[in-house]
DNA sequence: TTTT
DNA sequence: TTTT
């Protein structure tokens, strides 16, 4: 019912990004997460680097192809996806990846590894179907969906046109 | 640049479903969330409730009207929101509410105050755009938009055709 | 930096409680969230469900013996970890899971598969290092500490012993 | 039940960080969360700014006091918390501000406006009752504890002193 | 393996 | 004003 899943952390090598058969722009991003935990046994502050795998699809995949890199610091907001696939010896294996729906550069532009000179944004399926720009951002200019919009079956909850008219 | 309400709660009250001059559909829900808190003074656990106002517009202001009732739990996904406003001394004044994005009704059907006979859902903007029932859950038989699907800029984080020719 | 799962679903099956040599409770639980995906493909709304894999320790170990079972519905606040492991032909195997921080039962008490007469509770470690009851919650009575309380090297949030002597 | 803010902003002037009577830190900081809107009415994307007013105390003030500046790039995590108050002409009043549990610095070091020389943690109430560091991240060398450790009736969700002997 |  |  609710599956999410909400990491800040640095990237800990470039992207690969790939296009599927079908023609879908696609990326996969490793991303590291460091807790301090304190160990009972030793008695001692210990440190924990968790590694994800990020998958991002279409608008996503983009905004990673051109401004993120390794030592990039972002903020990813999505879902937990387990996918089975067959070994070499024909073992049932399960990969558990992040499926994003959100993706925020952190940091200041001059941190952005990929940001010779190019502006860089954050990006996703907002919740009002319609955000797609960073704050303390560097702004993308041109948000190019890399697909074309589809229907939706529920509409979105967007502000009412003028939000000073709420009946209430 | 993120700004997100994850809230679970009951309702306080029978909610007031109402609709703007332009004809649009909003619902107004509060919601209480009771924690229990270490007070250092009395050295003596005490419980604090929280009230929220949460606003949901079109489609999820209709689950709202048709689902959720006084004592309802539900799960609220949203944003902070201040509203500006003048009291009737010309003061300004400042409410914050949440604007859901998400709504997700809790338990079972049988403990839906208004689950007399029909099925409730869960409703709202989900990431990939097209996401609008519920798990555990009774399902909205027809999601009605309130609003025509509007164009949008950036494309939702959609899985490809198939998942499995991932190309990594 | 900061590794968040927020999960609310169905238990699969009865979980699995343990201990471990060092005589600390550990249970296992299989959680299931299930969206609808509206898939381009075939054009029609299509229902995933992920299954999720719950470590939980100490009392949340203890909460889980008491109270939970196959069909409940609970909220789950945790961090992903991947844990390595050798399989039988000594091959590295990666198994992710989620260490739940929090739980909170949902739903009415009468909901839940295990109140049969016994009250439940919610439990975790809170923010404020004090909090660990539930609302719309039958409670735990006495929240015993499965483990000593460990030293603290960073002090939690805790609001003043009065809030309303707030010095802005 | 649950009661959850989360967010990323920037700070919008140089915090204040006080004392209360009995000796406690506290410090208040403005944050600004920005976001894209598509506007129904223009059929254009505009712009919002929501500005959060965080109660952070003791530790948290402290880092506060140390490494956040206006301008500063920051995460919060925390609860809502409404307080009552009365007005000059005895009408009551109320305000809605964040009660921070974790903060963390984001960005690089040298995007800190505080850093000169000095460094910069993440800090909070974590979840395992321990962690106080950041990742990606200038880390703070003393976490010092503003408070005398207090004692937990909840154990916190604590991984076994090995995770590699999970009895499962 | 849950729930509707 | 909810829930236990």
């Amino acid at each position: 019912m609710v599956n999410k899943v909400i990491l800040i952390g640095n990237v800990g090598l470039d992207p690969e990004v790939r296009t599927t058969e079908g023609g879908v722009k696609v990326a996969r991003v490793r991303l590291a997460t460091t807790e301090r935990l304190f160990d009972r046994a030793s008695n001692e502050t210990k440190e924990h680097t968790e590694w994800h795998t990020i998958t991002l699809w279409r608008g996503l995949a983009d905004v990673v192809d051109r401004f993120v890199r390794k030592g990039s610091q972002i903020y990813i907001e999505g879902r937990l996806r387990t996918r089975e696939w067959m070994d070499k010896d024909n073992n049932k294996r399960y990969t558990t990846e992040i499926l994003a729906d959100t993706m925020n550069l952190l940091g200041r532009r001059s941190d952005n590894p990929a940001s010779d000179g190019a502006p860089a944004p954050s990006y996703g399926a907002q919740p009002q179907g319609a955000s797609y720009g960073q704050q303390g951002g560097y702004q993308q200019q041109t948000p190019r969906p890399a697909a074309a919009p589809q229907p939706q079956p529920a509409a979105p909850s967007v502000p009412a046109d003028d939000p000073d008219d709420l009946p209430f």
